[in-house]
DNA sequence: AGCACGCCGACT
DNA sequence: GTCGGCGTGCTC
C-alpha cells in the first residue's frame, strides 16, 4: 500500500503529493484524510494523506521511505475537502497544505522539532561549562530550540558536539490535541437496589443517602462529580464511600468544551410567514427538494424576515437527511442569534466563532465530524464543515468583506461555498439588504437566481430619513459635531424616555497627532502611517505593527506645546453628549471598550435592559442588533469613508448608512434617521435615504465599468515587500517583465508602483494589479511565475504575494 | 522551509 | 592544510 502525501512545508516546491510505503502494521489504521507523520529528508514532518494507491507514482518507486505514524482513527479530512483543498491552491495560488489546514481546528497542527539526546560522554566536555544544563540533558533529551532559547552560549557547540558524537539528533512531531476530562458517577445497582442499599446505611451517613436518593429519582441521568457536589452542598469523601462499597463507580469522561452547556433554550414556535417569504421559501425549497445545485440570491430590505426563511430552508433540508451550513459576518455572530439557533434546532447546533478557545474550538468540530449535529453555525471558516452531505449553505449579509480571509489561503468563503454546493448537489441561500456589486450583478445576468423582499414585515415603514448638510450647519455658525436637527431629536428622545443609536463613521478617520504651530504629525518608525491616539493611557499607537509612544508633551519639530490629536473619536463625542444633555447616559462601544473578552455582549445587554439613552459607536454596532426602542439613529459623518482610495468607498458608504438605518423603528414605535454630511449630494447617500438599492447599482455600475473595476473586471494583487526600495522594485519589475507578454491581451498590468501604505513594519512594499476579464489560464500563469521567480525571490529575502480578488488594495 | 553538500577565503 | 562562509539543490 502506497499513501500520497502532503507534506507541512508550504512552498511552491513541494506543493505536490509524495509517496510513502505504508508498514504492514499501520495498513489497518491507514485512512485517506488521515494526517501522517512522515521522514522527510533528514526531518520528521506532519503531513496529510490525499490518496491511498497500489503502486507508487512514475520515479518515486525506487526512493520510497515508510510512514511513521497514523494520528487519526478518524480523517479529519474527507474526499470532498482534500478535493477542495486542491482547487484553492490553483485558484488561489496557496501551497495546497496551507489550504487543508485552514479547513481544520488550529490544534491538529502538529508542530516538529528537533530533539537533542546526549551520550555519557558529554558530561565530561560540559559540566564545567554549564552543569545546569548538563543537568537538564542527564534527565532527558532536549528539544533544540529550548536549548537555543536559554543556553545561546552552549548552543553554539551544539553542531560541534553532535559531529563529535556526544549528541544525538532525532525528530519529534507534536500533535497539540488536549482533551477534557470530568469524572462521572454511574450506578452500578438497580433501582431496587439502590433503595435497599439506602436502607441499610446508618443514620449519620445523612450525605450518601441524599446521593442514593438522586440516582433514584433521577434514574438515567448523568451526573457529573462536580455537579452532585455543587447541587447536594456536598465533599468527595461520600463519593468515595459510596464507591469503595460498589455501589457506584466514579469514571474518567471526555466531555466537549461548549461554552453555552449549561445554558437552557427555550423551544422556538414558528412565525406566520408573509405573503412575500413564502413566495421565496417556495422557490428555495424547491430547488431544495430537486436535489440539484442551485443558487439564489435574497435581496430583502432589513427588518423583511431573511432569517426566517434560512431557518425554514435549514429545517426542509434537515427534514430531507441532509445538512446545512449557516454562514454569518464574525461580528453578527452574536449570543443572540446562537439562541435563535439554538432555540429552533437544539442540540443539532454546533457553533463555530473566533471567541471560542482552540480547545472549545476543536470540540465544536468534534461534534461535526462524529455527525452529533447536523447545522453549523459560523463565521468564514465554518464554510469547511466537515459534513458528508451537506444539502445547504447560507450565506447571511453576503456582502460582508469578513468573508474574504486577508491570509494565505486568501479565499472567498463565497466561492469555496459555490464549489462545495455545486460538488454536494446543494443549494447556496446568499442574503443582504446591500449585495455586493458583483453578487448582484451575476444574479442579473441569470448565475443566480434573484429573489426579493422589498417590504418589511408587518408592514412596518422603514424610517424617515433627514439628510443634513454639515456646510450649511458652519454657515449658520454652528461649528458643533451636532447638527441643530440632530440636537433637537436626541432632546426629544430622552424626554420620551426612547433609546437611540449613534453612529460615527471611523474607517479612514483616525484620530491623529497633530501639532498646530507647525502641522508635525506623529507617524510610526516603521510603517508609512500616521499614529492613532489612545485617550485611555495617554499613548499614540501604529495600528499595522503595535509600535506605541507616550503622547509627547512638546512638538518634536518645532517644541511648541500646541500639539494635540485631531479627529472625532467616540470619546470625543461622548465628552460632547454629556456637556450638552447632563446626565445622558451613554453606552460607548469602541475598541477601547470592547478590547476585554466578553466585553461587547455585556455592554449590549446594558444597552437592552435600559441601561443607557444613547448606544454610541463605530462599524461594530452598524450590524444585526435589534431593540425594540431605538427609534432614533444618528450618523455623525457619513462621508468619512467616501473619499479614500478604494474603489469600493462608495459601496461601502452604501452598505454602511442602509445597515445603519435598518436599525431604526424595527418593532412597533416609528423610527428615525439622521444623517450628517458634507456631500449631500452624493449618490451614494442620496440612494441609501431613500432605500433605494436598485439606483444605487446602476449608478456605481457605470462608474466600475468606467474605471475598470469589478464586476466589469477581476483584479489580482502581486506585492512584494523588502527592506531595502532598490530590491524590491527589481523584484516587482522581474515579474512584471515575465508577465506582461504572457498575458492575453484585453488584459491590463497596472504598475509596478509603490503600495498605498509604502511600507511596514519596516519593509518597503511595491506592487502590481492585474485587471482581467476572461483570462481562464490567469491562475496557470501566476502559478507560472511564481514557481519562476521562488529561487530569486528566497534568495534576495524578497516577499511576494498574490491576491486573488483582493478586498484590501493597501 | 530546512538541511546537507560543496566550493572558496582567513586562520592554526 | 582546515574551519566555516553561504550559494545550490533536494526532500517520496
Amino acid at each position: 500500500m502506497i499513501a500520497r502525501v502532503i507534506v507541512d512545508v508550504p512552498v511552491n516546491r513541494t506543493n505536490r503529493p509524495f509517496d510513502y510505503r505504508v508498514p504492514e502494521w499501520l495498513v489497518p489504521l491507514m485512512k485517506t484524510g488521515s494526517r501522517v507523520i512522515v521522514p522527510f529528508g533528514p526531518r520528521k514532518l506532519q503531513g496529510y494523506v490525499i490518496g491511498l494507491e497500489e503502486a507508487a507514482e512514475q520515479g518515486a518507486a525506487d526512493k520510497l521511505r515508510d510512514v511513521e505514524q497514523v494520528l487519526d482513527d478518524q480523517p479529519p479530512l474527507s474526499d470532498e475537502l482534500i478535493r477542495l483543498g486542491e482547487w484553492m491552491s490553483k485558484q488561489y495560488l496557496c501551497p495546497w497544505v496551507t489550504a487543508l489546514q485552514a479547513m481544520i481546528p488550529a490544534v491538529l497542527k502538529g508542530k516538529s522539532e528537533k530533539w537533542l539526546l546526549a551520550s555519557d560522554q558529554l558530561e565530561e566536555e560540559m559540566c564545567g561549562r554549564s552543569p545546569l544544563l548538563w543537568e537538564l540533558f542527564r534527565r532527558k533529551q532536549l528539544p533544540l530550540a529550548e536549548v537555543e532559547k536559554h543556553f545561546p552560549e552552549e548552543a553554539m557547540l551544539v553542531p560541534g558536539w553532535i559531529s563529535s558524537g556526544l549528541l544525538s539528533t532525532g525528530y519529534q512531531v507534536t500533535d497539540r490535541v488536549t482533551r477534557k476530562q470530568q469524572s462521572f458517577v454511574r450506578s452500578l445497582l438497580t433501582r431496587e437496589e439502590l433503595a435497599a442499599a439506602a436502607e441499610s446505611l446508618p443514620a449519620r451517613a445523612e450525605q450518601m443517602r441524599r446521593v442514593l436518593q438522586l440516582l433514584i429519582e433521577q434514574e438515567g441521568q448523568s451526573f457529573s462529580v462536580k455537579m452532585l457536589q455543587e447541587e447536594l452542598g456536598i465533599t468527595r469523601s461520600p463519593l468515595k464511600s459510596l464507591e469503595s462499597r460498589g455501589w457506584i463507580a466514579i469514571e474518567q469522561l471526555e466531555v466537549y468544551r461548549d461554552p453555552y452547556a449549561h445554558r437552557r433554550f427555550a423551544a422556538a414556535q414558528k412565525p406566520v410567514f408573509t405573503d412575500q417569504q413564502e413566495h421565496v421559501l417556495e422557490a428555495v425549497q424547491l430547488s431544495i427538494k430537486k436535489n440539484e445545485y442551485g443558487a439564489f440570491l435574497l435581496h430583502g430590505v432589513t427588518g423583511s424576515g431573511k432569517t426566517e426563511v434560512y431557518l425554514e430552508a435549514i429545517e426542509e433540508t434537515l427534514a430531507r437527511g441532509r445538512e446545512a451550513i449557516f454562514l454569518v459576518p464574525e461580528i453578527s455572530l452574536t449570543p443572540q442569534m446562537v439562541e435563535k439557533f439554538k432555540a429552533r434546532f437544539g442540540n443539532e447546533v454546533a457553533v463555530l466563532h473566533s471567541a471560542l478557545s482552540q480547545g472549545e474550538r476543536y470540540d465544536e468540530w468534534r461534534k461535526i465530524i462524529r455527525k452529533e449535529v447536523s447545522v453549523v453555525v459560523g463565521a468564514r471558516s465554518a464554510v469547511f464543515a466537515p459534513f458528508q452531505n451537506v444539502g445547504l449553505i447560507v450565506i447571511d449579509e453576503e456582502h460582508e468583506s469578513s468573508y474574504k480571509q486577508e491570509e494565505t489561503p486568501r479565499y472567498h468563503a463565497r466561492e469555496v461555498a459555490i464549489w462545495r454546493a455545486k460538488e454536494n448537489n446543494a443549494v447556496l441561500l446568499m442574503g443582504s439588504a446591500t449585495p455586493a456589486l458583483e453578487t448582484y450583478a451575476l444574479a442579473e445576468r441569470g448565475r443566480y437566481t434573484l429573489l426579493s423582499m422589498p417590504d418589511r414585515v408587518g408592514n412596518r415603514p422603514l424610517p424617515r430619513v433627514h439628510v443634513v448638510d454639515m456646510r450649511e450647519e458652519l454657515r449658520s455658525e454652528n461649528r458643533s459635531m451636532f447638527s441643530r436637527q440632530l440636537h433637537e431629536m436626541i432632546g426629544e428622545r430622552l424626554a420620551r424616555q426612547e433609546q437611540m443609536v449613534l453612529f460615527l463613521n471611523r474607517r479612514g478617520f483616525s484620530t491623529f497627532v497633530m501639532c498646530r504651530s507647525c502641522g508635525y504629525t506623529l507617524r510610526c518608525v516603521h510603517c508609512d502611517i500616521s499614529l492613532t491616539y489612545h485617550r485611555t493611557n495617554h499613548t499614540a499607537r501604529c495600528h499595522y505593527c503595535g509600535y506605541t509612544i507616550k503622547q509627547p508633551s512638546h512638538c518634536p519639530e518645532c517644541q511648541s506645546e500646541h500639539i494635540r490629536f485631531f479627529g472625532t473619536g467616540t470619546q470625543k463625542v461622548e465628552e460632547e453628549l454629556a456637556r450638552l444633555f447632563p446626565g445622558i447616559r451613554v453606552i460607548r462601544m469602541d475598541v477601547d471598550t470592547t478590547s476585554r473578552k466578553g466585553a461587547h455582549e455585556e455592554l449590549l445587554r446594558k444597552f437592552r435592559t435600559g441601561q443607557g439613552d444613547v448606544l454610541l459607536g463605530t462599524q461594530m454596532i452598524a450590524k444585526g442588533l435589534d431593540f425594540p426602542r431605538v427609534t432614533l439613529v444618528g450618523v455623525i459623518a457619513a462621508d468619512t469613508s467616501l473619499f479614500l482610495p478604494d474603489f469600493r468607498a462608495a459601496e461601502k458608504t452604501f452598505q454602511l448608512l442602509t445597515q445603519v438605518g435598518g436599525r431604526a423603528g424595527r418593532h412597533e414605535l416609528e423610527g428615525d434617521v439622521v444623517i450628517q454630511t458634507y456631500t449631500p449630494e452624493h449618490y451614494s447617500i442620496m440612494h441609501a435615504t431613500r432605500h433605494d438599492y436598485p439606483s444605487f447599482y446602476r449608478e456605481e455600475m457605470l462608474q466600475r465599468r468606467r474605471t475598470g473595476y469589478p464586476p466589469y473586471f477581476r483584479l489580482v494583487l502581486i506585492t512584494f515587500s523588502h527592506e531595502e526600495v532598490p530590491v524590491v522594485i527589481k523584484a516587482a519589475h522581474l515579474v512584471a517583465d515575465y508577465l506582461r507578454p504572457r498575458l492575453a491581451e484585453t488584459t491590463i498590468l497596472l504598475g509596478p508602483v509603490a503600495s498605498p501604505i509604502a511600507r511596514v513594519k519596516d519593509r518597503f512594499r511595491f506592487q502590481i494589479m492585474l485587471k482581467y476579464r476572461d483570462e481562464s489560464r490567469l491562475p496557470d500563469l501566476l502559478a507560472q511565475a511564481t514557481s519562476a521567480f521562488e529561487e530569486w525571490n528566497k534568495q534576495q529575502k524578497v516577499l511576494m504575494t498574490i491576491d486573488v480578488d483582493p478586498y484590501v488594495l493597501l
